[in-house]
DNA sequence: ACCGCAATAT
DNA sequence: CATATTGCGG
């Protein structure tokens, strides 16, 4: 609405000219920040209270692009007025307030950015992308076809921006990405199956379900070429940067050790070029953020087998698939079928199973309370914190929404899986439920390797999946291979009265556990009991013969 | 052939 | 020192 892919299409100097409203009723801070604004070739109108602003909107609804709204600390009216009268204009509020409540009203209420002052150049620069990303989701339900012209015409941009000029700062990708993470984290562009007809030109193979953006990112890296880019194999070589040679054009060759199973054609996304810059791999921060997700690149540099670098994702989706399978079923093989990740050998998996048992096994059944992980003292098997918290909680399906998470279940020893009697005990021929992308842990224990015990959280309110297993591999790699947002934020789940807004706060405050709501749809027992009934899970709970796990 | 454990290497 | 890899017995 306020910029479409038309509005897009020829702005070739996007996101020059980005027409911002500013309002703030702080005139020194307006200056300010108009100011910086403007270093950026930004357009900015100031506006010192709400009404002007609204009327100024509502006049001239396609002036703006984007809206900086701050949050007064003395009164938050103001800016809730705001957002909820202009619902089309990405809004992102800024605050010297650190109320958490309030961040998440601003949020619930439609803002999509909430900025703590001040606010630097660098987060100021990249406004952008959220009118990006509002001309990429117009209208949440926009015809599909639509999004192709659209993806085209940004594509068609950026591949301008980077030929114009040769140092490409106008593509902070990044940098902002690292620091500024959130930016673009609320959308997860879930393309349906089937639908992926978006193939970027650059790349060879295309998973499906790719995420549009991971699609743009690796189109920006194939022209960035030797930009200092993040990694983007979420298995990485560990020597990977002591390839002193430069000129490895042809290096990488993924030795498919012992991969029978994997469908998925072999290596697809070999083609990551190392930058001949010898990057400073040596950024140890996010590896697992780009477009080439899927794959851990084993390199082979000079022939000689290298260490697997268990990403958190990677992680992640090993304890997703080693809780699909139940216990029994988790062997390497099968664990690495499921996971579904190229380049992964048998051996990698089983040496990392290896450890993640150990690792519950010295974790006492009844609590998976994530203490342990910081402790390192996987000696004391009898050591029973007291009723902490658990760091990951597990909104678990049987559980209600309102249930204490704390005491699991499944006393199965060792599974720290709260849930386990259900995937794993499902008939073979039912695909395993979607499991989440999102887990809540993650976001507290920040670091891979530092989860162990944690569970994969059961699965997601609506999974309107066929029950063709033979789909799984499809969905379980769109599903699995983002990042952590499972949230779509809808505009449409955004229309809460202010009572329910606040409950909703409320309860993900006193509840940390419990995944936010600010999706604003916790999981509804209902959903989650009609979809184990699909699947026909009802039988044997347990039955303790996790003979492979003990001893 | 493969799993799991223990030793070894990085 | 933690963790991945290798080796070996079942």
């Amino acid at each position: 609405m306020v910029c479409t892919a038309s509005d897009l299409h020829g702005w070739k100097d996007f996101p020059k000219g980005l027409r911002v409203l500013l309002l703030d009723g702080d005139s020194n801070s307006a200056a300010e920040i108009k100011t910086k604004l403007e270093e950026m070739e930004y357009v900015v109108v100031t506006y010192c209270n709400e009404n002007d602003a609204l009327l100024a909107i509502s006049s001239e609804p396609e002036t703006f692009h984007v809206a900086i709204v701050e949050v007064m600390a003395s009164d938050h009216d103001g800016a809730f007025k705001f957002l909820e009268a202009v619902k089309d204009l990405p809004t992102i509020l800024i605050s010297n307030i650190h109320c958490l409540s309030t961040m998440m009203k601003c949020i619930a209420l439609g803002a999509i950015e909430f900025l703590q002052k001040p606010v630097s150049k660098d987060k100021l620069r990249n406004i952008w992308q959220h009118v990006v990303h509002k001309a990429f989701n117009a209208g949440g339900s926009a015809v599909p076809s639509s999004l192709k012209p659209i993806k085209e015409s940004v594509a068609s941009i950026l591949h301008l921006e980077l030929e114009n000029n040769e140092n490409k700062n106008q593509v902070p990708h990044e940098l902002e990405i690292s620091s500024g993470d959130n930016v673009d984290d609320h959308e997860l562009l879930l393309l349906p199956e089937g639908s992926d007809k978006y193939p970027a030109p650059s790349t060879p193979q295309q998973k499906h379900g790719m995420r549009l953006v991971d699609q743009m990112n690796c189109l920006l890296e194939k022209e960035c070429g030797e930009q200092d880019r993040e990694e983007s194999k979420s298995v990485e070589t560990t020597c990977t940067a002591q390839v002193e040679n430069s000129q490895l054009s042809d290096k990488e060759v993924i030795k498919e050790e012992e991969n029978s199973t994997d469908g998925c054609g072999a290596a697809s996304n070999v083609d990551h070029e190392l930058h001949d810059r010898d990057n400073i791999s040596s950024s140890e921060k996010n590896k697992s953020k780009a477009c080439g997700l899927g794959n851990p690149c084993r390199m082979k540099v000079s022939g000689k087998k290298l260490k697997v670098d268990w990403t958190a994702e990677l992680h992640r989706k090993f304890v997703q698939a080693v809780e699909q399978l139940g216990v029994n079923q988790a062997i390497p093989s099968r664990i690495l079928e499921l996971m579904k990740v190229e380049g992964l050998t048998r051996h990698n998996v089983a040496s990392h199973l290896q450890k993640y048992r150990m690792h519950k096994r010295h974790v006492l059944p009844k609590e998976e309370d994530g203490s342990w992980s910081s402790s390192k003292d996987p000696m004391r098997k009898n050591y029973y914190p007291h009723l902490q918290r658990p760091v990951m909680a597990y909104p678990s399906p049987y559980h209600s929404n309102h249930v204490m998470p704390v005491a699991p279940i499944g006393s199965w020893g060792h599974m720290a899986c709260p849930s386990p009697g259900v995937q794993m005990w499902a008939p073979p021929s039912y695909p395993p439920w979607r499991p989440p992308e999102t887990w809540p842990w993650k976001s507290y224990l920040g670091v891979h390797g530092e989860a162990w015990g944690c569970p994969v959280t059961p699965p997601p309110p609506h999974s309107p999946f066929s029950s063709n297993p033979h789909h799984i591999s499809r969905f379980e790699y769109v599903d699995v291979h983002d990042k952590s947002y499972g949230i779509a934020p809808s505009p449409v789940d955004l229309q809460l009265a202010d009572e329910e807004i606040d409950k909703a706060v409320k309860e993900a405050i006193s509840k940390p556990w419990l995944p936010l709501p600010l999706g604003l749809k916790p999981p509804s027992t209902e959903s989650v009991l009609s979809e184990l009934s699909r699947q026909q899970i009802s039988t044997t709970p347990f039955h303790i013969n996790g003979s492979k796990l003990l001893h």
